[in-house]
Parts: C-alpha cells; sequence; structure tokens
DNA sequence: AACATTTGTTAGGTAAGTCTAACTTTTATA
DNA sequence: TATAAAAGTTAGACTTACCTAACAAATGTT
C-alpha cells in the first residue's frame, strides 16, 4: 500500500509525462517544483519508488513511470477526477472549487468506493475541466476532436490542440488569447469563403480565415468549463 | 489545523465520553486501547493536545474534552456519519462496511463539502445504525424513544436503551440476546394483561410481559439497521 | 496499613518525510 | 573546448507519531 505522499509523486510524474508527451520523461527539479519540495526530498522519495519498482531512474538521469506505475498513477488520477466530477455535479461546487478538495479525496483507499461512484456517476468520461476519466482497467477516453471548421452556426466549442504548430500561427493564436481550454462560439460561417465569425470566451465578435478554422482542433463536449 | 492522528484522538476521547455517560472522563489506556496505540504513545499525544488547550489533563489526572475540543471532536463525528449515510443511501454500501470508509472520509478538510454533503443528503438526522448526526452548530438530534409497551402491532422497532437498569433484567435481555441496536416486531398485543408477543431480529415469536415492555425503550426510525 | 496490581509516565530509539548546506555531474555558452 | 550555470545528489538535522523498557503513582485487597 502506497502512502499518501508516495501517491502524490506517481501522480506527478504521470501529469509531466502528459505534459512533455513526446518524451514522457521528467527531472528531480520538476517533480521537486511540481510537488512544492526541495530537489533533495524529491532524489529521496524517487529512490525509494525505484525500490518498489514504480519508476525507473539511475543518478543524474531522467525518471519515467514503469508499466506498474503508470497503472497506479491512473488509478489515482481516476479517482481525483471521478471525485471532481461528483463535486461538480451532484454538490455544486464550481470548477475552480473541485480541484483542491479532490487532491484530499483522490487518496482514500477503497476499490469499491471508486467503482460505486463511476455508477452513481453514471459512468462519466470527462471531468468538470474536459480532461479524460481513466475506465477502472487504465484505458483513457479520448476527445473527440474535430476542426473549428465543421462546427456549425450557434455552436459553443471548447479549443483541445492545435493542428499546425508553426511559430506564425502560435504566435496569432497567442494575440488572440485563444490556449488550449478557450471557449469559442461560432456567430457566422461565410460559404464564400470558409471564412468564420466567431467569439472568443467573453470578447467581441471577431473574423477568422478557412486556413485558420482548418488549423484548430475543438471539441463540442458539454462537461467543459469555460476557462482552465 | 489538527492532524490526521490528532483528529482520531479527540474522536475516541467524544466516543468514550459517550460510553461512559455519567462521567465524561477517560483514561490514557483506556485511550490507547480505543485507538491500537501503547499508552505510552497515548501520554505523548495528551500532552500536545493539552498544549492546544483541546484537553483538560493533569499527570495521572483524568482526561476530559475542552468546550473547543469537542466542538472539534463532534465536527468530525458529523462528517463521520454524514459520510456513512452517504455511503449507504446514495452509494448502496451495506451498513457494516460504511465504518471503515468513513473513518478515512471524516478527515478531509472543507467546511463547504460537509454542508454540501449534508444538504445533498436532505438534511438526515441519523446515520445508518440509528446514531445522531451532529448539526454544523454541534446540536446532536435526540432519538425520539418510546417504551416497547407503546409500539402497536405489526411496527418494527429497535432497542435503544433500558429504563430498568437491574441485573435481573439485564441478564433477562441478555438471555433473549437483546442489545442496543437489536430489532423487534410487535407480532400481538394482549388487551387482557398488557403482555405482547413479539419477534426478536429473525427469532421464532415470544411472549413477554407489560412489566417487560415497560422496562424498553425503543425507536421507530427506519434508517436504522437491523444490527449493530 | 502494607503490599500487589493496575494504571500512567519518562527516557531513549525508529521510520517517514521534510529541510539546509555543501558537493558533484551534466548542460549550455562564450 | 573550457568554463559558467543548471540540475541533481549527499550528509546531517528536524518533526511527527510511533515503539520498548524501566520507573512512578494510584488503587484495591487482605
Amino acid at each position: 500500500m502506497l502512502s499518501y505522499t508516495e501517491e502524490n509523486y506517481l501522480k506527478a510524474l504521470l501529469k509531466l509525462s502528459f505534459q512533455n508527451e513526446d518524451k514522457p520523461e521528467a527531472g528531480t527539479n520538476e517533480m521537486a517544483a511540481h510537488l512544492g519540495v526541495k530537489p533533495a526530498t524529491a532524489t529521496d522519495m524517487l529512490k525509494k519508488l525505484k525500490e518498489k519498482e514504480l519508476v525507473n531512474y539511475k543518478k543524474y538521469g531522467k525518471i519515467l513511470l514503469t508499466e506498474s506505475g503508470k497503472q497506479q498513477a491512473l488509478e489515482i488520477l481516476r479517482k481525483h477526477r471521478l471525485w471532481e466530477t461528483f463535486l461538480y455535479d451532484k454538490l455544486d461546487f464550481s470548477w475552480d472549487e473541485v480541484h483542491e478538495v479532490a487532491e484530499q479525496l483522490e487518496h482514500i483507499q477503497s476499490a469499491k468506493l471508486v467503482d460505486k461512484l463511476e455508477e452513481f456517476l453514471g459512468f462519466p468520461e470527462f471531468d468538470p475541466h474536459g480532461d479524460p476519466i481513466p475506465k477502472a482497467n487504465g484505458d483513457l477516453p479520448v476527445l473527440e476532436k474535430i476542426l473549428l471548421s465543421e462546427v456549425k452556426e450557434g455552436e459553443i466549442c471548447q479549443v483541445v490542440a492545435v493542428k499546425d504548430t508553426s511559430t506564425v500561427f502560435l504566435q496569432y493564436l497567442e494575440k488572440l488569447q485563444i490556449t488550449i481550454g478557450t471557449a469559442i462560439k461560432v456567430l457566422e460561417r461565410i460559404d464564400f469563403d470558409g471564412s468564420m465569425s466567431i467569439q472568443i470566451s467573453d470578447e467581441e465578435a471577431r473574423n477568422v480565415s478557412m486556413k485558420f478554422a482548418e488549423s484548430l482542433f475543438i471539441t463540442l463536449h458539454h462537461n467543459i468549463c469555460q476557462q482552465k
């Protein structure tokens, strides 16, 4: 059985592996910063987790979850996101209040509790932030993402990824204050040239080209919040 | 903010004060046994709790919660019993499974969570074991208890206390396998002499006198379990 | 009242998780 | 490529909550 602290290290490692998705390794300082401890402390814990075969780790090397470590981390993430969903859906917490409490609830030990909670919530696939909730077997639901250009007039969607990763495009996004999670409402589609009029968050209307609309992945999921 | 462990000591002290209701003090060994630690450990913690003015305690003396300590203990008990009710009512846990998980859940820190949970559950007054759930202000709901002799035919009730505390009566109860929490169904009332035919738990029918029926306090509450 | 038993305390030690300060290795840059 | 900066490690110390073993006080019994 893992301690509360060990669980937090595993979860942090999993999160970092999502962030740097191409190479899912992490560094000691990165870990420490994420957990709010000093690097020396993280080093100690990493040795301990290596002993338990939850991480691959060598002196001065990069840190990687083992398969076993990843499964355990996914289980914790599963609990975290199910509890967030519970707080949001059933207890009327706002999307920005759920995280702090879920940080505590995710450490409750009871397999039955997690499964019953999932059932009670109607087997949700995404939490209130739009993040996928791992299934009991560790599978992660995939966001159904489409291009902004496919969205109908009047619909609201959320940015989930970029198709074009060129610097000019990313800089343009930054100028428009669009990041992952930003809400976009399609006000009008111009059939003539494929351009559209959109509303970004709660800003005023703005026109974007077909090229733009075909470079941005969005989702229509409704259990996602306005900000992130 | 109290640690998980400190909270457990306060809760244990509160429980002991309910048990020895006439004098709500406890001893070091008693405490230690209740918490599954050695007396020496309990002594250390009691000094610490005294420093925080949560208990009144003197060397070799009896232990008593201060007003502040009692309020904090009641808050923990409130959380424990609300979570038990949640698990029982909403997640289909059985009455004997709820305690273990509630022991963990009671330590979650969030005033909003407790109040929202209470609302979500419909402001229950008693937990699945029939124990009163402290209100946010520390008030304890009182069980509506009546004498067994007042119960109508066909009704099911649960034993909550004895009116007669004589040894012969208590020994008789023991022989009938009646303890606090035992379920009793009134099968027939004989007006002639005030005696009644009752069913104890799932045993066969049995006749008891008016004197007996007037010596046992019961409750008709329905959110109470069969056993305790 | 004297002694035995129960009850409670003290002293010293352990493991987990944290820290600071000094040191080593890796990496980035002039 | 030499050196400075960044990243990571080690050693030693602190706190919390626990332990054992030895001791002290309170209680019960003849």
